[in-house]
DNA sequence: GTGAAAGCGCTAACAC
DNA sequence: GTGTTAGCGCTTTCAC
């Protein structure tokens, strides 16, 4: 009999485990109850008379009882520890999102477990792989590319439930995600741009081709030009949004038809872009518009504030999380799955055309 | 024999269970050893015949095998996860310091758990006692206040073992943690400030009551300027660094004495503060300098770059994992314990003064 | 409404 | 080297 043992010198603490070696035996024990009981009073409370209920409690808190959750966790085949993958918390849109997804998380009693995959495939399914380890119940990622993406393959072919969050999932398939219109967003802000004057309009992207976003948003640059008997141009590709591209920016500006506004496909781009214009010597926007795209929070304090394609990030990640757990608790039931709700949810976006666009200079 | 039943009909993955159902008992059941031998050709190979753990590495492979991490943490009663508390992930800082934190532990077969505080002190303590109930092995953490915290007397008296980042521990105390020397860095900054000819510097801080690098900046700074004979200023204090803060700035400027330099005593701040001064009309650095302190990578993204402190923000992170790794590995012999290097460690910290400092207007 | 008992998947003594 | 045997702390049928 271990635990007696544990349960008669306990007051005296002398076991350097975490939580204190109390377990939910010993609690059983100093309410005399059985382990059954004990245990229901926290998991099904329902199932137990309120009076027998009180007695476990107070002996808990006599106890600083802590519950193990691993126990739990392994007993009941379900972890409720949700897997969280982003490609980088150093843009703060995705950090911005974590915020939302934590909220939700801890709010209905799921645990989180966050990886980072540096926009890489390679380490997006290593990653995913050590989720996949801890039994997440499920996942919330962001992939550089949802159309070919080995990992949502074999997540699919383990039929992992999972939302993607800010990956805008094609409408013909099966997969949850949850984003703003990426297309239509980048056309309005275009749009805005055409409007206040520009013909002339540049894209500036990151890692294009490791980020189906920056393709989908550059095709509603398209879109707008288009519209409106513009010819598009072709994007500018910067490997990193860290560095400076004064060379390639001042190549441009230097051409002879050079852009008067610059689209930059994410918000932390437009900042760097802007650095570069000034480097160069030119005034943005009375020089050069630059209009970004994210709606980081970052955006509105640097002043001029950055025009930009506002997302409802930390949204982005509550509501990835609560489609996550309403598809969890649909059951295994396929019906009760398809049943519930549209795969592609898209967030209302916003348009914040102020600071760094004005009308091109008169030439 | 539930799981004979379960290998046989394997390969038509039935089941809708994460991990496939297949457990270490199928496995050593294919390779024809003793569940023991398999559990030991991937905790201990050294312990087992190289023929036998081959035999073993193809079956787990032919059943794609996963191994439940669940199990093994309850059993072994370590859970190799570490415990992350940080205010945000929306401050840059944090968000650089837990990929140096993701790195280390993850490349040494740790697991994480990432909880953000907010700053508060009362979800401190709730997400301390969830991370506590997923019995982490330890914790790496950053608190409002380190010398007064409730979060971290809690720890103290459960023998939890710890390590702060960026909070700098008394030299006194027990307590560990890693950071760069606070005062002693933001003293050099001002000296900075002050060898470029400025005499009149304010200090904005944002919650400076709710944390101690504030004040132990904000103490280098009274120390820079006493040491040259001048007057500090009260520190001008701004709850909250997303928010624009024009008028407090506005009416410091308009005084009779204005200063001439701001030290912030965090870059996120700084870089308010310079849109708070642009919007006044005001150039940075002709008309003013600006100093922050943390050096983050956009600081040296904006244009002019930010002249501040540079923390080696990852490294921190990175330090402080393998601090703990180190006690955690130490055992619980408390000889081992204080003999393993000292409880405060100090990174060398950065300094760029460039861009957003300059020598004081003629006036 | 409550109790007894059987594990969840894995590791760690202890034999051999 | 390898196998046998107990559990880690908890949940959950199944009886009563």
């Amino acid at each position: 009999m271990p635990n007696a043992r544990r349960s008669v010198f306990l007051s005296a603490d002398t076991e350097g485990e975490r939580g204190n070696g109390v377990t939910l035996a010993d609690v059983a024990l100093a309410a005399d109850v059985s382990l059954a009981t004990a245990s229901r009073v926290f998991s099904h409370p329902q199932l137990v008379r309120e009076s027998t209920a009180q007695r476990v409690h107070d002996a808990a808190r006599r106890l600083a009882f802590r519950p193990n959750l691993l126990g739990a966790k392994l007993r009941s085949q379900q972890t409720r520890i949700l897997g969280v993958m982003l490609p980088t918390l150093e843009n703060a849109v995705f950090a911005e999102c974590w915020a939302g997804i934590e909220e939700v998380s801890l709010a209905t009693g799921y645990s989180l477990m966050l990886v980072t995959s540096g926009y890489d495939p390679a380490r997006e399914r290593e990653r995913v792989e050590y989720l996949l380890r801890h039994r997440v119940d499920g996942m919330v990622l962001t992939v550089s590319d949802a159309a070919q993406s080995a990992v949502l393959d074999q997540l699919d072919s383990e039929a992992v439930p999972y939302v993607l969050a800010y990956n805008q999932a094609s409408p013909a398939g099966r997969r949850h995600s949850v984003s703003v219109d990426n297309r239509t967003s980048a056309c309005e802000g275009v749009n805005a741009l055409i409007a206040a004057g520009h013909r002339r309009i540049a894209v500036v992207s990151g890692a294009f081709m490791a980020s189906d976003r920056a393709r989908q948003r550059f095709a509603g640059y398209e879109d707008a030009m288009r519209a409106h008997g513009l010819p598009p141009l072709p994007p500018v590709n910067l490997p990193s949004h860290t560095a400076s591209h004064s060379e390639r920016i001042g190549a441009l500006m230097g051409a002879s038809a050079a852009p008067t506004a610059f689209f930059c496909t994410n918000d932390l781009l437009a900042i760097g872009v802007i650095s570069d214009l000034k480097r160069l010597g030119l005034r943005v926007p009375r020089d050069v518009s630059v209009l970004g795209y994210d709606g980081i929070a970052l955006g509105a304090l640097v002043e001029p504030p950055l025009a930009t394609v506002v997302q409802p990030n930390p949204d982005i990640g509550a509501t990835a999380v609560r489609l996550l757990l309403k598809r969890l608790h649909a059951g295994t039931r396929p019906e009760a799955l398809s049943a519930s709700a549209p795969c592609v949810t898209l967030l209302p976006h916003g348009l914040r055309v102020a600071g760094t666009v004005a009308a091109p200079p008169a030439s």
